[in-house]
RNA sequence: GGAGAGAUGGCCGAGCGGUUGAAGGCACCGGUCUUGAAAACCGGAACGGGUACGCCCGUCGCAGGUUCAAAUCCUGUUCUCUCCGCCA
């Protein structure tokens, strides 16, 4: 399926790119070095040369069309015969017919290529993966507990919060079902981060589940990671997919569009659903709410001048950690490596919530700046007011939070000898006052 | 689902085969005027690409077609609006 509609977007955003390549592809090749890719950029840049030599061979070529045909109606008045003039601009119509379809060969050559190219890490991320990542700092403490903790499978199970057997007899392994004080507490969760945000003048909104092609291709997770989103189908060929988070819309929004530099920062979050595939991604020690195939999220966007983007990054990151800070949850903020970063962000600070039951922490949000690497795939610009010029804006996102690492963690740290879990004192107004869930 | 109307620069809006890349207005930038600002007046300014930096090419939702020449004609397509039907 190819990227349709917005074809001048996808002229705009091609060329930048392809100029820094051609300017500094050792800058670039080090840079993707990076992240574990090896690209050989030579077939590139012929394609670029042999790009460059077909426009100006075409271009001179319309430019004769282009004078021919003005004067035709100036020597047709003036009486001349034109059917010379006639036959050789149809002849220079079909050259230019041909070497349009080779430039069009070798454009989409190029594009593909391009558009497969993950982003840049930012300087001053290190190579490598997970191993590479560096803890910022840690928040509270682990737990300790007088008696043998128990899994929050258990935990949920007891507590009547979560029923996992019926979410899978809905609709199979990796669903579940909220039920009593698990939806509540969801729920729960949900308007406590809602409230943060709006207090910290974050503007709240709903969006469609179901998008575009071009959604998926913006935020980055198109063309090359089709296979871990939903397809749904109308029966027609138009290609929509459930969210698999909602940065993925939150990122159009703008697409194909320019903003007043006045608008920015403009500062979003989004509660929705996301739905992932996770084929083939399942471990044995993520049993329960680690992974699944539907959880919820809040997610924080930002769309930023290129200059505020380290403030962005590090406002949207404390935004995360501070919610976890608020729940009483023992964490850590990391900087992730080149490798673990995914494929649209130059840079990425993850806030790890520890989960007793895996003697570990996990991610429960991802702060991730993409740079102008969803602006130029979205032709999202804003107007700057210094050169008057349009320019590609920063886009940055981070889960501000999901919920299905935060209830695990939630009833195993707060967990009781008698299997009771102590509802944090922050969600409690949001529970009739409640401050235990007991079996 | 049926019928109709529409999509033009940052925004609004004229144009419906040949100096129209596009009148006019708003907003924007520079200048004159002013103590300063506003108003008024004058001027500038679309976006992208190529470049021998003189210019040149492309772009009027999108994709094709007709023509020496397309914003303008033809076909397809997407989206928006109005009316009808259906419905949470």
């Amino acid at each position: 399926m190819r990227y349709t509609g917005c074809s001048n977007s996808r002229g705009g955003a091609f060329m930048l790119d392809a100029m820094y390549i051609r300017k500094q592809p050792e800058a670039v090749r080090e840079k993707l070095a990076r992240r574990g890719f090896d690209v050989d950029f030579q077939p590139f840049l012929n394609d670029d040369a042999e790009r460059r030599r077909l426009i100006g061979e075409t271009e001179s070529l319309k430019a004769e069309r282009n004078r021919v045909s003005a004067s035709i109606p100036l020597l047709k008045k003036a009486g001349n015969d034109i059917s010379a003039e006639l036959a050789r601009m149809r002849d220079v119509g079909d050259q230019i017919k041909e070497l349009d379809g080779e430039l069009l060969l070798v454009n989409t050559r190029m594009s593909d290529f391009l558009d497969r190219l993950p982003n840049l890490p930012a300087d001053d991320v290190v190579p490598g993966g997970k191993e590479n990542n560096e803890v910022i700092y840690t928040w509270g403490e682990k737990p300790e507990f007088d008696f043998e903790p128990k899994h929050h499978v258990e935990l949920v199970t007891q507590l009547r919060m979560i029923d996992y057997e019926r979410g899978a007899k809905l609709a199979g392994s990796g669903y579940w079902i909220y039920q009593g004080m698990g939806a509540r507490l969801e729920w729960a969760l949900l308007s406590f981060f809602i409230d943060r945000h709006l207090a910290d003048g974050y503007e709240m909104m709903l969006l469609p589940h179901i998008v575009s092609y071009e959604c998926g291709y913006t935020s980055g997770q198109f063309p090359k990671f089709e296979e871990d989103i939903f397809r749904v189908s109308d029966g027609s060929d138009t290609f929509r997919f459930l969210l698999p988070t909602a940065e993925t819309a939150l990122a159009s929004l703008y697409r194909d569009e320019i903003l007043p530099e006045a608008e920015l920062p403009k500062k979003l979050f989004a509660y929705t659903p996301c739905y992932r595939r996770e084929a083939g991604s399942y471990r044995a020690d993520e049993r329960g709410m680690i992974r699944g195939h539907q959880f919820n999220k809040i997610e924080m966007f930002q769309y930023v001048v290129p200059a505020d983007t380290d403030r962005a990054l590090d406002e949207l990151t404390e935004k995360a950690a501070d919610l976890v800070r608020s729940l009483g949850l023992h964490f850590r903020v990391s900087k992730l490596a080149a490798e673990d970063c995914s494929a649209s962000m130059e840079k990425t600070l993850d806030v790890e919530v520890y989960i007793p039951s895996m003697g570990g922490y996990k991610e429960v949000s991802s702060a991730s700046s993409a740079g102008a690497y969803q602006a130029r795939r979205g032709n999202i610009r804003y107007r700057s007011s210094e050169t008057g010029k349009p320019e590609f804006l920063h886009t940055l996102n981070a889960s501000g939070l999901a919920t299905s690492r935060l209830i695990p963690a939630i009833v195993e740290q707060f967990q009781e000898a008698d299997g009771s879990v102590r509802i944090p004192t922050v969600l409690q107004p949001y529970l009739g006052g409640l401050e235990w869930i007991r079996p």
